[in-house]
DNA sequence: CCCGGATGGTCAGCTCGGCGACAGTGCCGT
DNA sequence: ACGGCACTGTCGCCGAGCTGACCATCCGGG
């Protein structure tokens, strides 16, 4: 997906549409992303009730969206475009549980346990969310269930994903770690994140990632660039996570 | 609770109650289990119709309930009493990705998302399970939607654990991550977990934990046992978690 | 065009924890 | 009572990864 693109048609919409039918577009679009593939498809009348639930609102880069430092606003924030980093201050250092993708949501966690986020979430560059009050969340999904059948989906796949991360960070080899981190997080075949923040999802020192990084360079499976780290053997760094 | 008596009367009810009557009070129990503290409560019709559908099963020690070498029965399991342990063999030996305990659910994310459990389920005592069939969960979730918002509660909760997991691992010092994980794994107070399966959730080597544990012991902060780990003062573990 | 800040690459020293082995001890069935 | 088994307690060696430092390179803005 062509992210540019569609920052600019957001921008363009505010002029041209009608704020109505820009909820109805990201509404739709929300009802691609969040359980994707689940079993359940939602009908006009749940897509109508997400649009009319959904306020958009821009961040600027470094901007703090919720947590620690925010005002801990609740809700739930659906990435538009950008990025978000989720980051954990702890005694040595920041700590990055995970970054979000256009069409990743978090914030409805809080909300249906009733406890406060344990991390902050700060935009790594410029980013459109859309966003879901307390309330209107509890009330979609108490009057649309093919909403709350598609959210158990979603909330599902990010379980099996924790899963997935804790499994491949227990006691495995660094490379191993590393490996698994790049498939995870590539877009098209790219990681578009410096070392730095690699080494902070990993938990570990920025020389240990780098000589792994280069090591894996070597054997001709990543080429490291500025900012960005290319796969170039899929298959290869598959292996190496399960060796 | 006293799951002695718990099992007791599970044996009892197949002889003396219908089997309609063990299944109404299994379902209700469920209901108390399954997204413990949700906003939306269960209307009599939803239990019964969590009645209708679940089905008893008993394992002994150190059978397999699901996942490679079992068949990789599908379904969905909810632990009435004793322990299950989940593990993963890896090229480095066991590694166990949790512990469950009565209350507890597994198998509906591989429901959910179609996707094979990747761990394998081990009873470490007699285990009596209640089961669901796919199907009937599928349309269980589907005609309750009281259901579904709980059990999105459910997968929710999962989430929020399995992220504290993350941010506790993510390298911390041993001593720390013993800390939280005796915290997280306590009941009333006492861990009863031998090391080598405590050391299998953390990935660390035996000696490396007993080590840790002797010296929690020689600060007075738990009291080691054969099997067993009494905590002594929470709040004082606390503190070497956050460190 | 140049400069400052951010990122990448590398090194030496040191500590933590893995690995394997072995002894002591509580638990349980015979 | 006894013996086997599983669990705990401990040691020594060694390698993986942390610490902190230093310089090269890349990038964006003035």
């Amino acid at each position: 997906m062509d992210l540019g693109r569609w920052t600019a048609l957001l921008r363009a919409d505010a002029a041209n549409l009608t704020s109505r039918e820009t909820q109805i577009r990201d509404a739709a679009w929300i009802a691609r992303c969040v359980g994707r593939g689940a079993a359940a498809p939602l009908g006009p009348q749940d897509v109508a009730g997400l649009a009319e639930r959904i306020t958009p609102a821009e961040f600027r880069k470094d901007e703090l969206l919720f947590g620690a430092g925010a005002g801990d606003r609740p809700g739930v924030w659906i990435v538009r475009s950008g990025h978000v980093e989720l980051g954990v201050a702890t005694s040595r250092g920041r700590v990055v549980v995970g970054v979000l993708r256009p069409g990743d949501v978090e914030g409805d966690l809080p909300l249906l346990l009733g406890i406060p986020v344990p991390y902050s979430a700060r935009a790594m560059d410029d980013v459109v969310c859309l966003y879901l009050s307390p309330t209107d969340f509890e009330s979609l999904l108490a009057r649309h269930p093919a909403v709350a059948r598609r959210w158990l989906s979603s909330v599902a796949q990010r379980l099996a994903t924790s899963h997935g991360r804790l499994i491949s960070l227990l006691g495995r080899p660094l490379v191993a770690q590393v490996a698994g981190l790049l498939l995870d997080e590539s877009d098209q075949g790219t990681v578009r994140l410096p070392q730095r923040t690699l080494a902070a999802m990993l938990g570990v020192a920025r020389p240990s990632l780098n000589k792994v990084l280069k090591d894996l360079e070597r054997r001709s499976l990543v080429a490291l660039g500025y900012g960005s780290i290319q796969l170039l053997d899929d298959d290869g760094l598959r292996r190496v996570r399960n060796a």
